[in-house]
DNA sequence: CTCATTACCTAGCGATCGCTACGGAATAGG
DNA sequence: CCTATTCCGTAGCGATCGCTAGGTAATGAG
């Protein structure tokens, strides 16, 4: 069961989160090997046997993401037991996620990789593609939601509607990397709310 | 009033737009100095002669694309007699403006400096004033507009009020950019104004 | 004309980029 | 023990970064 040769001397998880950190803080291409292996103690050599490329560790540094820091927002809409409720849910997740003070601010997925040459902008299509699913999925809910009498702001389609709270997500998120605190972002979601008036 | 030595040979002020739309689409750091000279037709030392360094560039870029492309949205919302017509007219202009088929996508103010080094974020720092300066403005107009009688949402403060369109605004300019069209960005509009019901 | 001034281009600076060849060190299998 | 395997750090690859030294061409001032 153990591997054959010379074991690694580091611990690639912990490697793994600090990277994280650092291309949720920085984004991706502003975020050079050198930072990286300065940041997880370990020389280039160690850090491209364990992960292969800078390409792939991002590739593991966003499914960890999803899987850990990421994933309280999208399960705040997938919990909450009507779709309004889940994207009330989901944006007062966010305003405390993207302003906690133990973490960078806002969206790993939203902001890591923006400003990208159009022949190098696999990475940014990678990321555009997670929040494509992310409005699918909204879409879909809504129109499921919809369909079992549950009533949709009057006049908005499911993708619009879905397409306006992404856009609210993705606003929050970038409003708390210019400073905003978790109270503006929780006026913020409030003020969004405001567009979907509760049933009754 | 003709300067004394020998008279630059390309047009100063075409290559200033062809810069602005090259940091349009593809953001500061992802735009080297090569891509300038290639796009611009002339040299580096042409280039730093012309417009002292990377970074003054930039600068006469930005002020540049307030004062034409990016002027729009704000004169929408000075112009409009009320706070509330104001907003709805800025959102309409950036929903037909971020989607424009002969420009950039999105909002070279909102984009254009997003992944940045923690030590080298003079340039994000420069674009974040900007939108803090547009913020406060929406705000000093909601207290004004209050103070003469026109109707806020209920509940919301100025400053939360102008965050949450601020946002909207910012998540348009990301969707856009990840291919949402006019329509779509038409119906985000309509649905954040739905936060903010009419008079009467 | 001469001269000062400014812009032109060629070539290349030092630094950093993502990445790797190489030889030594540490483990498991035999 | 010996060998195969894998990871380690040193050192440096070719490419690109923002930027400029140095020499020449083109203008206005006198």
């Amino acid at each position: 069961m153990t591997p054959r040769g010379r074991p690694r001397s580091f611990d690639r998880d912990a490697a793994l989160r600090r990277a994280t950190e650092l291309f949720w803080r920085q984004g991706y291409h502003a975020t050079s090997v050198s930072d990286l292996t300065a940041a997880l103690g370990i020389t280039p050599p160690s850090l491209y046997t364990a992960f292969g490329s800078k390409r792939a560790l991002f590739a593991e540094v966003v499914d960890h993401y999803q899987a850990t820091a990421g994933a309280a927002v999208a399960a705040a809409f997938a919990r909450a037991p009507t779709a309004r409720g889940g994207i009330e849910a989901m944006l007062r997740t966010a305003a405390a996620d993207y302003t906690a003070p133990d973490r960078p601010p806002g969206c790993l997925v939203i902001s890591a990789a923006v400003n990208c040459r159009p022949d190098e902008d696999e990475v940014r299509a990678d990321l555009r593609a997670r929040r494509a699913a992310n409005i699918a999925a909204m879409a879909d809910r809504f129109t499921a939601a919809a369909a079992d009498g549950e009533p949709l702001p009057p006049g908005a389609r499911p993708h619009a509607l879905a397409a306006f709270y992404a856009a609210v997500l993705q606003g929050m998120s970038q409003r708390a990397q210019d400073g905003a605190d978790r109270a503006e972002l929780e006026e913020v979601a409030a003020t969004a709310m405001a567009a979907w008036p509760a049933a009754g």
